[in-house]
DNA sequence: GGCTAACTGAGACGATGTATCATCAAGCGT
DNA sequence: ACGCTTGATGATACATCGTCTCAGTTAGCC
């Protein structure tokens, strides 16, 4: 789903499509990676110049609710990204390090849940956390 | 995994066992829910009374680095669980209500994943978010 | 029991996130 | 195209969150 999509997505639920919300949504569709509230704030002003930081606390907390954005914990506070489909990621719980994955174990599992809950299931996250071998060793965890 | 059990990871890990520390495992294991930091803080005094701030973010991000504890977005801020298995459940984007589920196609993929990545795998969280049916029309996400 | 390095609480500090409010403009009906 | 209505915005002020520093304490190991 890219900025354009989710555009519409936030006019069909009723919202207006203003300037400082396209800024926010381009500006996190272009960054590629999860962004903390003030890189967006600085990323969506060079779009949007008097961008204020209300509105972009605002505007991520619209997103997260409608699941058109992902609020992520990270070292250093929540980070938000656009969903773009479901996400699969292996973490360090050390250093935020991560890979991304190539598998999806859970496809096919959400109509059913989305069936037996009433809930209107927007996506899912499989995240496998751990310490890379850097952390494995820094933090002495001998486990 | 219990709070007993919990502070011989500490231990094993090779960091003091204090009461400090063995309050905040206490408080995080006796509420069975996910806590904001201040709960902790509020929970944990019962057990150390002098308990301050500082010391509490300190060990739920030395928890959180070990993998014995799970930082998890809701709204309001970051919160933590104690790392009791893994964790799978449904969450409202809107409200923050939460269904456990009793699922795991994630199980058998840990093993291969640990072996090709290096990383020391603690656990997986698997998270279906969408609405709950209430959200769905307060927010008036018509999808 | 004494040593030593890790840990603690207090306090100050900057960052984060929210509430308020006057002003503005998106979308709509005409 | 134009003006209305109402949701959205930006500024400001404020409460809270999370971190840093430092002097004093204490857990774990002889
Ligand atoms: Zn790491
Ligand atoms: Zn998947
Ligand atoms: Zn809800
Ligand atoms: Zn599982």
């Amino acid at each position: 789903m890219d900025a354009r999509q989710l555009e519409e997505k936030l006019r069909a639920a009723g919202y207006r499509l203003t300037p400082a919300r396209r800024a926010v949504i381009q500006a996190l569709g272009e960054a590629g990676r999860e962004l903390a509230p003030r890189e967006v704030l600085a990323a969506a002003r060079a779009r949007c110049p008097g961008l204020g930081r209300a509105t972009v606390y605002r505007t991520l907390r619209l997103l997260a609710q409608l699941g058109l954005a992902l609020p992520l914990p990270a070292p250093g506070g929540i980070r938000y990204r656009l969903l773009a489909g479901d996400l699969h990621r292996l973490v360090c719980r050390g250093c935020g390090a991560q890979l991304p994955l190539d598998l999806c174990p859970a496809r096919g599992l959400t109509a059913r849940l989305a069936e037996r809950s009433g809930y209107l299931i927007a996506g899912h996250v499989l995240e496998f956390y751990g310490l890379c071998p850097d952390c494995q060793r820094r933090l002495s965890c001998v486990e």
